[in-house]
DNA sequence: CGTACATCCGTACTATTACACGGATATCAT
DNA sequence: ATGATATCCGTGTAATAGTACGGATGTACG
């Protein structure tokens, strides 16, 4: 067998620990759903652009991302889906806003935090 | 031309507000990157597990996710390469820690909301 | 000194995903 | 009504990433 674990755990003690704070598989899928939907360029892009004002058509927020209208719609589709934005249909012209349920200060925060983690050199 | 985006912008203040908040392309994509590490469950609930410990080898970690030696293995070597936690080996086993750089009460923090906003029924 | 073990690494397979294209829908202007 | 515009949506394709497998490496132990 030259997959099998370890029969016996190495420091039981810490394991125990570690199994406490462990978040379960389910919940971790869940969080990683959320997560992957905002680790992508454009999307991210879209959130911070959102961030800024209180909505902002597809045609627009194209414009500030400079981004095909296209890939606009498609990436805000699912910020849609997942319900972390919402649309507003006026006229022929669709408007978009952050979701009232959004962590606005929070994610604000946290995401331009980790994007100093991110960033070796260039600090501001 | 059916895919020319518009020619004129539909509210030009806010667009130029959206474009001030925006981040560039190279800080999403380093974002995306670090946040595309984290979306995946083995992963982000390895940080949560070493959140709870100084320090757990490979086979207890699997262990601890009851995942294969091989997948936590996998799994540590990336997080490993972006720096997000270190290693150190001690004979034949090898122990793993949260990188000293991590911003631990940050993620853990903001994970952990993050995770009560991604579930929609089981708030506790 | 040789056997067993913990872990790593390269390779191949599979699944997921982003993006572009074409057409569809609905709305406004003439 | 007819034409033009803003956006959506389904489909296909190409790139990407996760998983599993086999072997390689180095260490402890008898």
């Amino acid at each position: 067998m030259p997959e099998v674990p370890h029969d016996h755990p190495v420091d039981l003690e810490r394991l125990e620990a570690a199994r406490q704070s462990v978040i379960t598989s389910d919940d971790a899928g869940r969080l990683a759903g959320l997560l992957g939907l905002i680790a992508d360029p454009v999307r991210s892009r879209l959130l911070f652009a959102l961030s800024g004002v209180e909505r902002l058509c597809v045609g627009d927020l194209a414009l500030a991302l400079e981004v095909t209208d296209d890939a606009a719609s498609y990436a805000l589709r699912m910020l849609r889906t997942a319900g972390l934005v919402t649309f507003r249909k006026e006229g022929r012209v669709v408007y978009y806003s952050l979701a009232a349920s959004f962590p606005h200060p929070l994610l604000e925060h946290c995401l331009r935090q980790l994007l100093s983690v991110a960033a070796p050199e260039d600090d501001r």
